[in-house]
DNA sequence: TCAGGGGTTGACCGAACGGTCAGCTAGCGT
DNA sequence: ACGCTAGCTGACCGTTCGGTCAACCCCTGA
């Protein structure tokens, strides 16, 4: 039933969502939702929870290691396992994040998220670099939850898995190492 | 007021945002609103539909330069460009496009997106290649819509701008070079 | 056999939703 | 001075929302 919810909270929303809705697609009663969960907030709170630990237990694990240029690929890779484990609360998350404040599991989540952005760019917060690793996270979690959520077969999970870590250890690699980016003629064709 | 409007269903989606909540906001009656916008969804229409006008007019110009690797960079610049002045318009089609299917100017949006996706990747459509472009499209698009609203100044847009035409051409333009990415050990450090 | 409790449900509540309608007001041309 | 219309509003309608409640079913332990 957590799964179904989550399922309706991605494609219409935390707040377009009914627990009518909810409760038809489950085979139960709207009654029979709000017995098992307090409330339309705590069934929210219940399907990202484990989500939100779990990223908790990422960073405090692994969060030494992104200062290191090696070690940083080898979170890079556990990150993008952690999105494709919790695609759907991931979504939630990022897409409803802003319109959910105030619910303290999205506000943990947040903070957890400010927390990652921070221990990377504890250095050289430029602007370049910013944008550099919220095209990485953002555009990583966004197509994570862009897979059409059928096609899981079509398009082999671990051919996107590998593609992601490839082009987000890209990005997110030489982040310590780049100073100042200031004009655009810097497109340097990787050698692929 | 279709600027309120626009505010309002990116910042608590277009689902969530109550025909009196935006007239609050623009200090008019309810009953107001709906005297100029004959009804929600019709607000929602004259809110996107000249960003959708003119991602039409952007694609049908360009659609050609997208094969030629030179050329797709002042695309990529214009394509920035043309996000940096619709940001908002964009967040609605992107972050809200699915749960608003049936409004004719979204499906718009959306076959205009699949166009531009379609005209990239018409040679050689692996799935590290969409995901090479999803990347490189969504990033962009959320990066340019998680700015903080009222942080214009204090980050430079023009800084914004600089460094996500440099981040999207360095993911873009080696597309139609790279054939077939298998296994995570390709990850190049490119000469930033 | 029967008391008791977990699981489920329909009926119901107040609030808020999108939308309709008659009427108010101010400014215009004649 | 008058009628007309555009702009705006409060009252109101039917529907749906999240949530409450009493009742019911069924299973289990004594």
């Amino acid at each position: 039933m957590l799964r179904i919810a989550l399922e309706q909270f991605c494609e219409i929303g935390y707040i377009g969502t009914s627990l009518q809705n909810i409760a038809d697609r489950a085979g139960y009663s709207k009654s029979s939702v709000l017995y098992h969960f307090a409330s339309k907030e705590a069934l929210l709170e219940a399907a990202i929870a484990p989500a939100v630990d779990q990223l908790d237990a990422l960073l405090t694990h692994s969060i030494n290691r992104v200062s290191s240029a090696e070690l940083r690929e080898v979170f890079v890779e556990e990150f993008i396992d952690y999105l494709l484990e919790f695609r759907l609360q991931a979504h939630v998350i990022i897409n409803q994040g802003q319109s959910l404040a105030g619910i303290p599991t999205i506000d943990r989540a947040r903070q957890s998220i400010d927390r990652l952005s921070e221990s990377f760019m504890a250095e050289l917060p430029t602007t370049a670099q910013r944008i550099r690793l919220g095209v990485a996270l953002a555009g990583a979690a966004y197509v994570l939850v862009a897979v059409p959520p059928m096609a899981e077969e079509v398009v082999p999970i671990q051919d996107v898995r590998t593609a992601l870590i490839a082009v987000v250890s890209e990005l997110v690699t030489p982040l310590s190492l780049q100073h100042t980016v200031s004009s655009t003629t810097l497109s340097s064709t990787p050698s692929l």
